[in-house]
DNA sequence: GCCGTTTTCGGCCCGACTGTTTTCAGTCG
């Protein structure tokens, strides 16, 4: 089987490393960084355009790199790759990732001092040779042990400090309203950056404010009660610390700019840089300050987002898609989709409750989706198989699903679905006779174990689980934890052209942690035909709110209501699952 | 290395900060 575009992604990142120890000029290392990125979110087997010749398609892939594309696939690295790994040990990229240092200088230190990994680097900072080395000096040398010793503390691999998403906005929205409630009338505070964007995790919090008194806006940061120091109040802003260890960063403009400042500081680095570009184009120079004008030199100021993207003749794009993954094109076309919202969403599939391991009653999280304004609930727990003493054997099923037709008898206003989230077996059976699963409203099939397998076994359990004719959905279809558990090895590609083939749904679950499919694989599910449906997946009343994850990433997929089935009456959703289930 | 309703060659986003400088290179967001 040929590469994943994952793999195909990390050895042009490594070759983009490498050419940029050589010191090939930057635009040559970032043309490898932006074909990695375009490949890694690439929504189909990029290999197999390569082989076909049309991997030029894809923005930021030329002849060149198509070629080294084949080239890898067909000898499993290619000739640039090994001869410059062979002049430039691995150990000087792990250098260029610490702060403060970058090619250049991991590229002196080699040459001059022999270093080449991160144990020598410290070695020579504690026998004061770095600052030997003209252009360097010892205040270098301080910044370089500090910097090693926080990697010591915070080690890179465990992708310290970020934030999962309803921790920085909560964290965000606190500080806001602290810097107000602190500040002269009609100040206003908002949060900006990948937090705006409903990213799955955040690294730092960015805010946003306009004020009459700036500079005493900057320092009323550091009387916070979450912040443990403040390392810079300058001139327009402040940057600061938790007590828990987020940078946060302030900035402050005219009300006459905010809409410059907010674009700016939204992001991503990479949606600005194109916009910038497009904009050099059409000879417009962007900035946080202002839109430079080349014909009049006037620098025109934004008080609004919209204005910002007005002038560069595009339609607003919503933070959510500020990703440069086809957004700026989409709107200078206008062909942005509508994207979905938390009010277009009918009903939840996907809950549980007392009988497995959910800590509320049937009736509870009914009357909590009822309170919601929800027009159906299923109900599904887990299964038979299922660990921790939450296992709902076939007799309890039964009962339950008494209990769930009982229940919704008697409750007005909502319609209450007898439903399962039934474990999906390594040989890819389920952990229920069909007969029973047959009495069943709604069936939810999902990997709970033996995450461990190998793609081909994985892919294959999953399709089947996909093909059994009374399956509505798949849950969670990937099995990833944000920043804890990387997907299980699955042929993702292979899944959605089965699903879309079945007419089986795939779930984007809403629990903050999974946010699964992501934002990435439920626009290739889009793409491919498959029917999504998004679900708070909630053990308790209160994490039925969870469903505002599951949209943030729907709307980061750029899907529209209509490409997510339960924004759809349950009578009309009813028709779109596969032909044995209607 | 990519890319083109101003270019198939010559461009390629913008600004701030830091440290080691005496006018600027490297790094960062």
């Amino acid at each position: 089987m040929d590469l994943p575009n994952a793999a195909i992604a990390d050895a042009l990142e490594e070759l983009g490393d490498l050419y940029e120890l050589d010191g090939a000029i930057v635009h040559r290392v970032l043309a490898y960084r932006n074909a990695a990125k375009t490949v890694r979110e690439a929504s189909v087997s990029v290999a197999a355009l390569a082989r076909t010749g049309r991997a030029t398609e894809l923005r930021g892939i030329g002849e060149t790199l198509q070629q080294k594309i084949i080239t890898l696939l067909d000898t499993g690295t290619t000739p640039s790759t090994e001869r410059l790994r062979a002049k430039f040990p691995s150990g000087l990229i792990a250098i260029t990732r610490l702060p403060g240092l970058g090619p250049k200088r991991a590229r002196l230190l080699f040459t001059e001092l022999e270093i080449d990994s991160i144990e020598k680097l410290r070695e020579a900072a504690l026998a004061q040779r770095l600052r030997t080395v003209k252009g360097l000096g010892a205040k270098f040398e301080t910044g370089v042990l500090e910097a090693l010793g926080r990697m010591a503390a915070d080690p890179p691999e465990r992708a310290a400090g970020r934030l999962l998403l309803p921790r920085a906005i909560e964290l965000g929205e606190t500080l806001a309203a602290g810097l107000i409630e602190r500040a002269a009338p009609g100040t206003h505070v908002q949060m900006a950056g990948s937090a705006r964007r409903m990213a799955d995790s955040v690294k730092d919090i960015d805010l946003i404010a306009i004020t009459t008194k700036p500079t005493t806006l900057a320092q009323s940061l550091a009387g916070l009660p979450e912040i443990e120091s403040v390392s810079s109040a300058g001139k327009p802003g402040a940057r600061g610390r938790t007590h828990s260890g987020v940078s946060v960063d302030l900035r402050v403009a005219k009300p006459a700019q905010l809409g410059n400042l907010l674009q700016h500081f939204t992001g991503s680095g990479p949606h600005n840089a194109a916009l910038r570009e497009a904009a050099v184009r059409k000879g417009l120079h962007v900035s946080e300050y202002g839109v430079l004008e080349d014909s009049s030199q006037a620098t025109r100021t934004c008080a609004g987002e919209e204005e910002v993207y007005e002038l560069l003749g595009l339609a607003y794009i919503e933070p959510e898609l500020r990703e440069h993954r086809g957004e700026l094109e989409a709107a200078a076309g206008g062909e942005l989709p509508r994207l979905i919202e938390l009010e277009d969403i009918r009903g939840d599939l996907h809950c549980h409750t007392v009988a497995s391991d959910g800590k509320n009653t049937i009736e509870e999280m009914a009357l909590a989706a009822r309170e919601r304004g929800y027009e159906y609930l299923a109900i599904t727990d887990h299964s038979a198989s299922h660990g921790f003493g939450d296992d709902v054997s076939p007799e309890q099923l039964r009962r339950q699903i008494e209990l769930v037709r009982a229940a919704n008898a008697q409750l007005e206003g909502i319609e209450l679905l007898a439903g399962s989230e039934v474990n999906v077996m390594p040989d890819g059976s389920l952990d229920y006779e069909d007969e029973l699963l047959g009495e069943l409203d709604w069936v939810i099939a999902s990997v709970h174990t033996s995450f461990g397998m190998g793609e081909q076994s994985m892919t294959e359990r999953m399709i089947a689980a996909i093909e059994h004719p009374l399956v509505d959905a798949i849950g969670h279809p990937t099995g990833r934890l944000i920043g804890r558990r990387e997907p299980y090895a699955v042929d993702l590609d292979a899944l959605f052209a089965a699903a879309a083939r079945t007419g089986t749904m795939l779930e984007i679950n809403a629990n903050p942690d999974r946010r699964d499919l992501s934002d990435i694989h439920a626009r290739a599910a889009m793409r491919a035909g498959v029917r999504i449906l998004i679900d708070s997946d909630a053990h308790r009343t209160d994490t039925l709110q969870n469903m505002r994850w599951g949209i943030a990433t729907a709307r980061r997929a750029w899907l529209t209501a209509a490409d997510v089935a339960n924004t759809r009456p349950w009578a009309e959703l009813g028709k779109l699952r596969k032909q044995t289930r209607q």
